[in-house]
DNA sequence: TGAATACGAGTTGTATACATTTTGCAAGAT
DNA sequence: ATCTTGCAAAATGTATACAACTCGTATTCA
């Protein structure tokens, strides 16, 4: 995660300190921001922060005004369901195209040992769960997918990911220990095990399938959040930056 | 295409500047980009040069030195295959969409009015065939294509087919007029019209596998001219970034 | 009262200066 | 001859200066 020690040091600095403030729902989407204050907030000059900007645009978290500068970017309901099914697509397809390909025995190895992991972190009654380990675990499971694939595939998958609501741990965040979401665990953990299969067994197009039905998890609790129990809203931080 | 006129008139030009430079092939894979050199070159200061080569970087054309600055990047075959595989999974994803959510009728006439208009390109003989004005149509009907798709969608569409190599038009440049290519188009054209058929009748599925088959058209060009005859490589300006 | 306008504070885009780091090269030691 | 070491030139990352432009406000005119 650490690219650049401190050879970019402000860059990096930069790029932080915007992401969380736009992030952490601080800022309201549209709103300008303008570059001397956040410099100044941010203890930086303009020169690392204008290249912080530019690059949460290309992730698409802030949007460049016609008229010049950057506004904080909202998202609407379809916004956040389709970036959630391109993740399924796209990890569906590192999965098709690892399955196709085949993978090495150890890395293999290494998804079954984080197969055990998870079981073990979900084993017993659903309040007796042991949330937090989960939830890291399932971050490392996804990341270890992702590797099996290409860079040219791996990027795209990052980068739809760095939008914090299509990330597969959305709405597992620690904080926000919900209760119906933990009983879509038990299924979300089914999926795992048959999608390291399929990729074991070369069957592709199952890989491919399940990832997408997998990542509609997130659209389920998505709308479970926004449809049913909207108090949740604050309780998942990626949702501050939904509008509607 | 247009995006700014004249408000960041600087950066636009650095952007379009080394990016033909790039392309063009007058700079070898793994060579650093001089900036202060580039910004001679190009006529402008470091300041909106470094904002187009961080913007390329995220475009895949260039990448970042560990030690800083930035290098050409060189792509491998199987680079290319993944970038054309990743278009084709993208297009099917646009189509799927727009097939299960359902098309005006307005944009459905579009899409007609360009088949019938590539079929009057392609009229007579091989020999015969209005090449040129098949190009344009072709680039044409493709951005129709990407319309019909949401804004996240169409953003990963743009991005990775700013990767010459991977654009519907990767092997019907206009200078590069290979009869071996011209006769592909026959087959292309009817993918064309069974995407338009599948979208009209709602068959999401079919949309999908149509579009990931077209962009394979793209990847058989691309093994013909590195297998079969490499002589075409300079005539496919495209190729000029890849190595092996 | 309302609309147009002129003005000024504030903002962005670009250029340039500067300090730190990297790199290529030459001299010297083994 | 090869590897190490030292150094100077060059390159990058950051800060800052500056001009053009935008936007909000208050004033003026109808």
């Amino acid at each position: 995660m650490s690219e650049k020690p401190d050879r970019a040091m402000q860059s990096q600095r930069a790029l932080m300190g915007v992401r969380d403030l736009v992030i952490s729902g601080e800022i309201r989407g549209g709103v300008r921001l303008s570059e001397v204050a956040l410099a100044e907030k941010l203890g930086i000059s303009r020169t690392p922060l204008r290249a912080a900007l530019a690059r949460l645009e290309q992730e698409g978290l802030v949007e460049a005004i016609p008229s010049g500068g950057y506004a904080v970017r909202s998202f609407t309901r379809e916004d956040v369901i389709d970036a959630i099914e391109l993740r399924g697509v796209l990890e569906g397809t590192a999965l098709r195209l690892a399955a196709e390909r085949g993978v090495s025995p150890a890395r293999l190895g290494e998804l079954h040992r984080l197969l055990v992991e998870l079981d073990h972190a979900q084993q017993g009654e659903v309040e007796a769960m042991d949330f937090d380990r989960y939830v890291e675990l399932n971050a490392t499971f996804h990341e270890k997918l992702w590797g099996l694939a290409s860079e040219t595939i791996r990027r795209e998958i990052e980068r739809i990911t760095s939008r914090p609501f299509a990330s597969p741990s959305a709405f597992l965040h620690k904080q926000a220990d919900v209760m119906a979401f933990r009983r879509t665990l038990y299924g979300a953990q089914a999926q795992h095990k048959a999608m390291v299969s399929a990729i074991e067994l070369r069957e592709g197009a199952r890989a491919e399938a399940l990832a997408r039905e997998h990542a509609r998890l997130a659209r389920q609790n998505l709308e479970f959040v926004l449809d049913e129990d909207r108090s949740l809203i604050r309780r998942v931080p990626a949702l501050s930056l939904v509008v509607g």
